[in-house]
DNA sequence: CGTGCGGCCCAAGAT
DNA sequence: GGGCCGCACG
């Protein structure tokens, strides 16, 4: 669609606009015309609360530019999730078409801008590349990748080998992200967040440039460069202006999780605020670890002149009244926010629960067994989501789970993509992409036997250098013990790199030539080949080998599911989630795991204030996220780590301070099961002693 | 120079 | 249980 036949479609009456706007209550459709007159096109903030309609107002807002004669190419959206973005796009597209017939046809090419700044930016990147002297071929480094070429540059300067230990390659990574995301200087984050690590601040310096150093010569970008080159493109003047008049129109959602490089690449793009458009809500900011700070949101009106237009929308659809009276209460004890109350005609007889159990088991078991009456009671398996702090927290229920066949689907927390096997063979399609990339030729390479660091160092100083990577792999010498694995490495690349079948077949061909080196590593080599053909079946669904590579780090399948194998779309399954990865979403009743102390807050993110307060700000997220049936769940008893099996230490946790006795009574509280007066615990831990005795006095 | 083994420390959230 | 490091062997 060109944005002349647009433009002649936008000139067209629109009759249906109205009507579809009539459908909005008044601040939502305010946020939706903002600058529709063209004479008012100012800086706008939309405060929206949770579940206040926020994706159905911005879409609106869309529809609205594109009835205006607003040229779709010129509409960049972004925000926090692919997830987020496909949402977004499927409902511009029903708003699109509804508004003339005549753009239903056309209505799946609309925003084709639309996905995450990381996304975005790689786009971006490749097609300027030419222009900055940047090969377009460039690999991304996941976290993981990141943090390797970390410790090969740290290596080599000696680092590693003091008296006194040096921060380990995550930390390392983790201190020069927080520099480029907050763009504060390194001796400041150094005090404020590592000051164990303030001793080597010249050390650190030195080898931070020496791993930018290292991507430069490479070809490979971190995800911290995929927004650092992207701000210091707009930097220069004169492509600033190109790129802010290309894109008429920005809109940022979850603002209130962006950084501070993230505002520095929308004041670029933007410098006057006009087109500018952010929705975000301050109660639900969640990602300060990863460098996010709520200033953007809170200073975003003022950092215009005239100021921004604020917009807040403060009537929830989503909750009924009794969940939305406990929600505010947890949020009401925060220490600072743009206060707004969420009000709803929801009404409901139900209080959430707050239901006590003995430990992680009885958790479970309760878990499960709601789950199941709530099916009974109509309530599908997909409406329902068990929300838990840590990936970890919801082992014992998937356990129980399997042993039920209740299918299930988990998001969040340790990703397929991070399977050792995974790695291997993505290594290849990487290194055949990138032949400079280190981090995947130097994973490949050392899966050939007679290949170690040291050979595979050797192999890629050759690769780097050569003009032609294929006639490279060829010229170098078998290793010693390993001429055959070499020589099916060697064809397969010189395959590939020649006559290549295309994709995704080039997929099954590195798979094939993996799949002996992963039966003679691993025992379970079955589970694994499984991994590969779903990875396999993942490839199909992109268009080449480097959409596949890019969008895959960028937006790495975010679900894992049991043995049983990812469901199908028509059968029902119940969710699973980190409550970083609920975000945006909604269910009908949900569950919230080990709402204890230790756990929401967990004990690694109780050493200020801020963190805190972020804490109290996740449980507010994952109780805002229940539609009609909300339950807390507080088991007792935590076993400890780190003893022998079958030990029994535990420690007693607390209901977490973020529901103090002061708002208990917007809740239900009950325990379970409901104990009988004569189970007395004592007779059988008396009886399980006895027992152990006898079982040791076999043996003497 | 590559490989395998044993000891040590750690264990969250994710583009 | 896993990642990381140092050490001994081939």
């Amino acid at each position: 669609m060109s944005a002349a036949s647009f433009a002649r479609a936008a000139t067209a009456a629109t009759p249906g606009l109205d009507t579809l706007l009539e459908r909005l209550n008044p601040e939502q459709r305010a946020a939706a015309r903002h600058g529709e007159s063209g004479a008012d096109a100012g800086p706008l903030l939309i405060i929206a609360g949770a579940g206040s309609g926020k994706t159905n107002t911005l879409a609106h807002r869309v529809g609205c530019l594109i009835a205006g004669g607003v040229d779709p190419h010129g509409i960049l959206l972004l925000t926090f999730s692919r997830r987020a973005a496909l949402q977004m796009t499927q409902r511009v597209e029903g708003i699109v078409a509804k508004l003339d017939e005549r753009w239903a046809r056309i209505a799946h090419t609309v925003l084709p801008w639309a996905g995450t700044f990381h996304g975005i930016g790689a786009r971006l990147l490749r097609e300027y590349a030419q222009r900055y002297a940047m090969d377009p071929a460039f690999t991304i480094l996941d976290r993981e990748d990141a943090a390797d070429l970390m410790n090969l540059v740290r290596a080599d300067l000696k680092l590693s080998e003091r008296e006194q230990r040096f921060p380990l390659k995550a930390t390392c990574l983790a201190i020069y992200s927080a520099v480029v995301n907050r763009q504060v200087t390194l001796e400041r984050v150094l005090a404020e967040d590592f000051p164990w690590c303030v001793a080597w601040q010249a050390e650190l310096r030195a080898l931070f440039a020496a791993y930018v150093h290292a991507k430069q010569r490479q070809g490979v970008l971190d995800y911290d460069d995929l927004l650092l080159y992207w701000a210091h493109l707009l930097a220069e003047p004169a492509l600033a202006t190109e790129m802010g008049h290309r894109f008429s129109h920005v809109l940022v959602d979850e603002y209130q999780d962006t950084n501070a490089l993230q505002a520095t690449i929308l004041r670029g793009l933007k410098p006057d605020g006009r087109g500018l458009t952010a929705v975000g809500d301050d109660a639900q900011a969640i990602y300060a670890f990863r460098g996010a700070t709520v200033r953007n949101i809170l200073d975003f009106p003022t950092q215009f002149t005239p100021p921004a237009r604020v917009v807040t929308l403060t009537r929830n659809y989503r909750s009924t009244q009794p969940i939305l009276a406990a929600t505010n209460a947890v949020i009401g004890l925060a220490s600072e926010r743009f206060t707004k109350d969420l009000w709803s005609e929801r009404g409901s007889q139900e209080r959430p629960r707050i239901v006590t159990v003995a430990d992680d088991g009885d958790q479970a078991h309760y878990v499960a067994e709601q789950v199941l009456a709530r099916r009974e009671a109509a309530v599908a398996l997909k409406a329902q989501a068990v929300l838990f702090r840590a990936s970890s927290h919801s082992a014992m229920l998937e356990l129980e789970l399997v042993r039920r066949n209740i299918p299930y689907l988990k998001f969040g927390g340790l990703k397929f993509l991070e399977a050792a096997h995974v790695k291997d063979v993505l290594a290849f399609l990487r290194l055949l992409e990138n032949p400079r990339d280190r981090i995947a030729g130097f994973r490949v390479l050392q899966l050939l036997p007679g290949v170690g660091p040291k050979t595979a160092n050797r192999m890629l100083d050759a690769l780097a250098v050569a003009t032609d990577a294929a006639a490279a792999v060829e010229a170098l010498s078998a290793p010693a013990g390993g001429a055959l694995e070499w020589a099916q490495f060697a064809a397969t690349f010189r395959l590939l790199a020649r006559q290549s079948p295309g994709w995704p077949a080039e997929l099954e061909l590195v798979s094939r030539w993996y799949e002996p080196l992963l039966r003679q590593r691993h025992d379970n080599a079955e589970v694994r080949e499984g991994d590969l053909r779903q990875l396999e079946a993942i490839a199909s669904g992109y268009a080449s080998r480097e959409r596949f590579l890019t969008e895959l780090t960028l937006d790495p399948p975010g679900a894992t599911s049991d043995d049983a194998g990812v469901p199908m779309k028509d059968e029902d399954y119940l969710i699973l989630s980190t409550i970083h990865s609920a975000k945006g979403q909604e269910w009908r009743a949900v569950y919230v795991l080990n709402a204890v102390d230790g756990c929401i807050p967990s004990d690694l993110a109780t050493g200020t204030t801020a963190e805190i307060e972020e804490e109290r700000r996740l449980l507010y997220v994952a109780m805002t996220r229940a539609k009609d049936h909300l339950t807390i769940i507080v088991p007792q008893r935590f076993y400890v780590h780190q003893q022998g099996r079958r030990g029994d230490r535990h420690v007693y946790a607390a209901r977490t301070r973020f529901i103090p006795d002061a708002i208990a009574d917007r809740f239900e509280l009950s325990g379970w099961p409901q104990v009988a007066p004569d189970a007395s615990p004592c007779t059988s831990q008396a009886a399980a002693i006895d027992l152990a005795a006898r079982m040791r006095g076999m043996w003497t």
